[in-house]
DNA sequence: ACGCTAATGCTACAATGTTGCAATACCAAT
DNA sequence: ATTGGTATTGCAACATTGTAGCATTAGCGT
């Protein structure tokens, strides 16, 4: 509900968003295309609420199914990433080849997240025997900047 | 429904549970004291599901919104935490003085989440301006021991 | 242009979490 | 120990987020 990057009549840059559904064996569809660009135009995650406001801009007649559907595709594919937000919402956003670790910071209030490129979580770690590790996010928690109201987390007491 | 610390009938025990709840100002009842019994007693963090069984286990007639309650009220206190889980559903741990920074590990199988002591997130960030860090938190993805099936995640695709 | 089938767009449903309010039970004062 | 004020509970109803089934539509190869 942030992002500007609605792509307003340009077909031209759909074509990128094309050939990337077309090399993963997809259907090139309105719904996909416009999800990819959108994706591609923000460099923060996007809910589902953003990416439904995104299409809507672009007068595509979608539904949440297919929303949901269309992003389950992505993620399969290893086009798109889902992370988990503050609140228990999905959010998406592009696999970039040079955004493959990077920190992710979550507003606890607005439930916004947003990305940290440049910040890379300390890979070295050993876990308990039998488990298998994919990856390994920073998660930074506190207010962000639109918020910017602090001490309403009572809970975490050390500044460190 | 995998946590075995129930205390079965131990009244003792739960002094250690209403002093916290006297401490804070609260009303000791049932459903708080077995919360943080249950929350006490697991080293991992428990799901509404998993805390529900356990009040189930020791006859405490509980509906969900008591429970959410309860611990809403806990996390208010600075007693527990939350942390959202890899589905939608929210996890508790106690907040414990020698846990202040670790990882947590989130099977992508189950949406178990397992806290892993003795990691600590590199905590030297520089965020945007504007913005206020609460806590930092390394959150690894992959699949327990218990799934331990592996390759089901074609989004990652770098193993380093 | 035609046909096969992936993908859509309904509707209905499941899971998780929240709100309002009357009844209950905790705790303190008598 | 009884009583009373009020924090908590427990119920019902609702909100949000995500899924399942299935008939219809539309991509794309022929």
């Amino acid at each position: 509900m942030r992002t500007s990057s609605n792509a307003p009549a340009s077909p031209q840059p759909a074509q990128a968003a094309r050939e990337i559904i077309t090399r993963h064996g997809g259907r090139v569809t309105r719904t996909r295309v416009a999800v990819v660009e959108a994706l591609q135009g923000s460099t923060q995650p996007l809910s589902h609420e953003e990416l439904g406001a995104a299409l809507a801009a672009i007068d595509i007649p979608h539904d949440r199914v297919t929303l949901y559907r269309a992003l389950d595709w992505l993620v399969e594919q290893g086009i798109a990433r889902r992370i988990a937000g503050s609140d228990r919402a999905w959010r998406f956003e592009m696999v970039r080849p040079h955004s493959h670790r990077h920190a992710h910071f979550h507003c606890d209030r607005c439930g916004q997240v947003i990305c940290l490129e440049g910040l890379q979580p300390s890979s070295r770690v050993n876990l308990p025997d039998g488990f298998h590790l994919d990856r390994a996010e920073l998660v930074l928690h506190g207010a962000c900047a639109t918020c910017g109201i602090q001490g309403l987390t009572p809970e975490t007491t050390d500044e460190d």
